[in-house]
DNA sequence: ATCTAAAAGCGAATCATTCTCGTTTAATAT
DNA sequence: ATATTAAACGAGAATGATTCGCTTTTAGAT
């Protein structure tokens, strides 16, 4: 994801592209892990030391009402923002606060097809999001090394 | 659930049984559609107008700490509380913020049965929530009643 | 009945987020 | 290139949910 991508991710929803916006976007990118507003505007505040908190939370705002990026919220935290859109669950460490993104298209299916053939009654859905609460454990030493994560 | 059976839900926690405390799990249940900290404080008042804020938010904390409620989130709002602990999920209204309760075991083998097989490596689940966001519909006129969440 | 740690009460403090409003700027038309 | 204007920004004050520090009260044990 380059300058470029973002500014014309901003301008395809008619919104104009400023270089408080490009930075959020680009943070929120590179930072990668659901950073809160409070990283991002640090983040920022490195290259642009004039960024005012007020303009990163409108921003924000902004970036969510046109979809270029998602809340994340948990039980305990504030609100943290997600740049990835593309179709995903997270698992939530009750040890360490971690958020880790969970990809899985075949579950995906699975729960598309569920509630294809149950309905919900009077509810018409537009996203399933699922919370995977538990613990991350240390890696087993003879394990496989697989990702969650997309390859960048 | 009468208050009896509040006091000895405290009591095998090793909870002291307080008014508060009891005055505050009632709320919770009584008002039955996850209120918020102010929902419950404005309830309580009612019968106990001396209760503090804090009180509250301190008696909250123990009984989440003691998995006797649980929080829930939005992307929006405050923190909400809930004190039905059969495993559920939620349906949430992107018009109105309503959030209802969705009970479905099948769904819960479903995923307990996926996850036994499909094991996400280096971590231990210890509860998956299903966040469901759409918008209700109005009730179809000749559909069934049928209801989605527990009997009384 | 007494004791003691836990819980409640209360006001002040905290801190994430939002608001206000004067100033600046990106996009469009001239 | 310049002018126009609605949108965006900056700075600081305001808000509002939640927490803290301290004192007083109380539940539950001896």
């Amino acid at each position: 994801m380059t300058i470029t991508d973002i500014q014309q991710q901003l301008s395809e929803k008619g919104l104009k592209v400023t270089p408080q916006r490009i930075a959020v976007l680009e943070a929120i990118i590179k930072l990668n892990n659901h950073p809160s507003a409070e990283n991002i505007i640090d983040y920022i505040r490195k290259n642009y030391p004039n960024v005012s908190t007020a303009t990163v939370y409108k921003v924000l705002d902004a970036l969510v009402d046109n979809e270029l990026i998602k809340r994340v919220k948990t039980d305990k935290d504030v609100m943290r923002y997600d740049a990835i859109l593309h179709a995903h669950h997270h698992l939530y460490c009750t040890k360490t606060d971690k958020i880790k993104d969970y990809f899985n298209d075949d579950l995906n299916h699975l729960l598309a097809n569920y509630f294809k053939k149950h309905r919900i009654l009077d509810f018409e859905i537009a996203d399933i999001k699922l919370q995977i609460v538990g613990k991350f454990t240390s890696p087993k030493k003879n394990a496989l090394k697989k990702r969650n994560s997309l390859p960048k």
